[in-house]
DNA sequence: CGATAGCTTGAGTAGATTCAAACAGAGTGG
DNA sequence: CCACTCTGTTTGAATCTACTCAAGCTATCG
């Protein structure tokens, strides 16, 4: 498969995209590189001169407190621009690692500045994009602040159903997602330990399993239910 | 003073805007209108085709559990595109509302349009808002996650002591905030008698006073320290 | 086989919530 | 002008969700 087709494929779930426009994005995307499990891709105030393209794997936005606690902002998966928002901000006020092995590809600021002036379309298509972050982020901040734990990690898994939908990364109700608990917890607001007596208490409720880093849904109505979660913040309805 | 001042005086905290730029912003803006308290401006899932400008007053974005339970997700004052973000989503995924009596303009999409497809640099900077009210959310996500409740509410007051300090209304450390102890509360996933304890304990430590609408700064360093505040996400350093 | 990372469980605790009640101030009508 | 109401604030007591500390378990890897 070509390096950046499911790059592609995201996009075009929200969006239509022309030959042209494939063709362009296509010519100015730098070859792959990996990253290693916990390697920082951006630091918080690096200036940057690129936006990173995840192609494979899963990588997280954070934010640290002094003693050490992190909370994740954002997950990201296969087809995410993952920075896409530090063109216009030059330097983000967060880091950006990997939580498991990935590729990325990468789009140089230059070529964007190019893309969005020659190709109106794209630019708002990239706008979108970084509209859609925050999107994510204000379901989030609705999880963080109001929702228990087992609605919070039952929303966290609805989600990623759903985006990992969106490039075929689910089978059925099924997915990989190659996280620790700890991990999960700086995404949810919580320890380690309460997101470890949750996914106990969701799996004893017959909705969901989370083990060795795959998701099986077991009663999608009764997860959404629980979560109280409503794809529409993910604005998939075509136009 | 003439309508969007305040609107441009925000932009040029972080951008330079030419006369051309304000020019044409000025031809395109609709005259202004008045909300009522707790007027809802835009309902979530409605087709917009307009963004909304605060000229005065205190609005929010928020979303919604079944149980009533609210969190707002962002604070917008006086000089905020509040709904800029609709220009490229057409609709959004929850509600903004007046927490206070506010006057607003608005700026139809199809000049959002025209705008940027003229004005190359006046599409970034439209761009870059959108971008930080996403930064906005990281924080909050933040806040929301891993901060106390003491901690929350110092980096609110921190962080709205610079936003209002940018477009002028603040008077050296203090600032109006006419939002009641649940509206706050609804901000910081607290409950409103929680945050009422927590004000207390502010006031104790002679941190900050909150009474009245009123926000006096009583230690900006302590209250900082307790916050952990970091302005960096705000992007008012460079350009 | 020991070392390490991640998961699981128990016991005690703390921060925030719920429920309840009272108080303060602004606005309204008799 | 006072009684009344409404909204918002304050305080107390009891409760609960999620946290901390602690320990043991499991799987993997060198």
């Amino acid at each position: 498969m070509e390096v950046i087709d499911i790059f592609l494929r995201k996009l075009r779930a929200r969006h239509d995209i022309s030959e042209a426009e494939e063709a362009t994005m296509r010519s100015v995307v730098t070859p792959e590189r990996t990253l290693r499990v916990d390697e920082v891709a951006i630091r918080a105030g690096d200036e940057l001169t690129e936006s990173t393209i995840l192609l494979e794997g899963f990588m997280c936005r954070f934010k640290e407190l002094k003693n050490g606690e992190r909370q994740i902002t954002e997950l990201h998966a296969a087809g995410d621009f993952v920075d896409l928002h530090s063109f216009s901000l030059k330097h983000l006020d967060h880091s950006i690692m990997a939580l498991t092995p990935c590729r990325i590809s990468t789009m140089p600021h230059a070529a964007i500045t190019a893309i969005t002036e020659q190709h109106p379309h794209l630019a708002r298509v990239f706008w979108f994009q970084t509209n859609l972050d925050a999107a994510i982020h204000r379901e989030w901040e609705l999880s963080l602040g109001r929702r228990s734990a087992l609605a919070r990690i039952a929303a966290l898994f609805c989600e990623l159903h759903v985006r990992l939908g969106i490039v075929g990364l689910t089978q059925g109700g099924e997915y990989t997602l190659p996280l620790t608990q700890t991990d999960l917890a700086e995404c949810l607001g919580l320890t380690q330990i309460h997101v470890n007596r949750t996914l106990k208490e969701l799996r004893e409720r017959q909705l969901v399993h989370f083990r060795s880093g795959r998701v099986r849904i077991l009663d999608l109505d009764g997860l959404v239910g629980v979560a109280e979660f409503d794809p529409a913040y993910l604005y998939l309805a075509h136009h």
